[in-house]
DNA sequence: CATATGTTGATTGTTGACAAAATAAACCGG
DNA sequence: CCGGTTTATTTTGTCAACAATCAACATATG
């Protein structure tokens, strides 16, 4: 037998109003700080405002936007401060990830993994040779979450992958994507290395310090686009 | 099932009644794994489904309910692979937040944290002596809370709260609270020191170590009650 | 007897209407 | 013109009804 599943990820129109609204958030759309009207949203969504009350709130739970009782939703305005934040708690995470990845493959937990993630490095290699930007971020993306699946927390990689969106949605604001190819390649290739030889606390500083100079890399460039208007 | 009537508070009712679901869970009048009957909570509670339906979404939020789409929602039922999890992240940011403290002490950013977490360690020394577990657990409780206060990170606060409701909720599953109230105070006494010291790397080590023994010790616990029990 | 197919009652998803609160506008004395 | 008060209007919070979906049982079919 052979046909198409139909309705997949729109299970119910809540959820579509949710990723909706949550794409006009990230594309820019509806701005930092902007209201969310329930009212409008639902005429041009074409649903009731229930359902898009629920979407809201839905987003709510995901940091995306803030609800004041009785004032209604606002797109949530991330500040430098929670970035370094949101920075810090994302290397606690992965930290811990990596430290979880390498005592699972040092237990043949996680067999492809070592493939994976040569391959995963491979390919950015290639891509810091043509300096594609766009095959790197993708493959950057590709590395964390190979990762954050190596440690088999979905716990933590809700949470992170949350940190992720909300990050996402700062870059927004204006601010270019903090990208040193080299550099963030380097790092890979430590964390790589200390995880397929299981050792989990290399692992967990290499992470550590991996997000960290990430940090680093985005201030510089945060600040200098200041500077330079 | 039994309920308290609310609607008589300030704050909306949807928040009211996600508190008083939440109570029910918590305290085991609904039971992990049980579903949670829309119409039949709006009665008990006297307010209409679409209230309890949101408090119920909000529940989800914090991952003490799950949801199917078009079945309903289900108390969330914490395996004890999932416990592991919940330790080791909250061993991550736990650690992340008294590494920050540290940093944060050093810079003269953080005054009362001394005198407030010696304070904090002499109290749970009395409780240790007459061996008061009620108010040893408090003081734990707060000693955690000082560290992540001081942390100045709300976002990983705010995870922190939702992964330690959670790992109460699997308490109520019937395992006693895995506490050794001396080995505990120790090791605060160590993380105290090392925050106090502005040790960043040291803080934060110790701080993970406690969140592992402290899962240690109640993997102990469950291994004892499973076999007597 | 086992499996597939209809049928029924219960439960969730969605909607539009009403009530309460907050914001905007009109008013008014100085 | 201004600051404060009062009145409209808008917006959110809450509710009850309708539609869609599901779980369980009953029935048919080979």
């Amino acid at each position: 037998m052979k046909a198409r599943l139909i309705g997949v990820g729109r299970a119910t129109l809540a959820q579509e109003a949710r990723a909706e609204i949550e794409r006009m958030i990230t594309e820019g759309e509806l701005k930092a700080g902007e209201k969310l009207n329930e009212l409008d949203l639902s005429i041009v969504m074409g649903v009731s405002r229930g359902t898009v009350r629920e979407a809201i709130r839905s987003l709510a739970g995901s940091g995306l936007v803030d609800l004041i009782a009785n004032r209604g939703a606002f797109v949530h305005e991330t500040t430098l401060a929670e970035v370094q934040n949101l920075y810090e708690l994302r290397g606690a995470i992965f930290a811990m990830a990596c430290g979880a990845a390498a005592r699972r493959f040092a237990a043949g937990e996680e067999r492809g993994l070592a493939e994976a993630l040569s391959r995963n490095i491979e390919k950015m290699d290639a891509a810091r040779e043509t300096d594609d930007q766009s095959t790197y971020y993708a493959l950057n993306i590709e590395f964390h979450d190979l990762l954050m699946a190596a440690a088999d927390n979905p716990k933590a990689k809700a949470v992170y992958d949350n940190i992720k969106r909300e990050m996402h949605l700062f870059r927004r604001k204006g601010l270019s994507l903090a990208s040193n190819i080299a550099r963030s390649l380097d790092e890979h290739r430590v964390i790589a290395d200390a995880v397929t030889a299981g050792d989990e606390a290399a692992a967990r500083d290499a992470a550590n310090e991996h997000i960290r100079r990430g940090f680093d890399r985005y201030m510089t460039i945060a600040a200098r686009d200041r500077q330079t208007g």
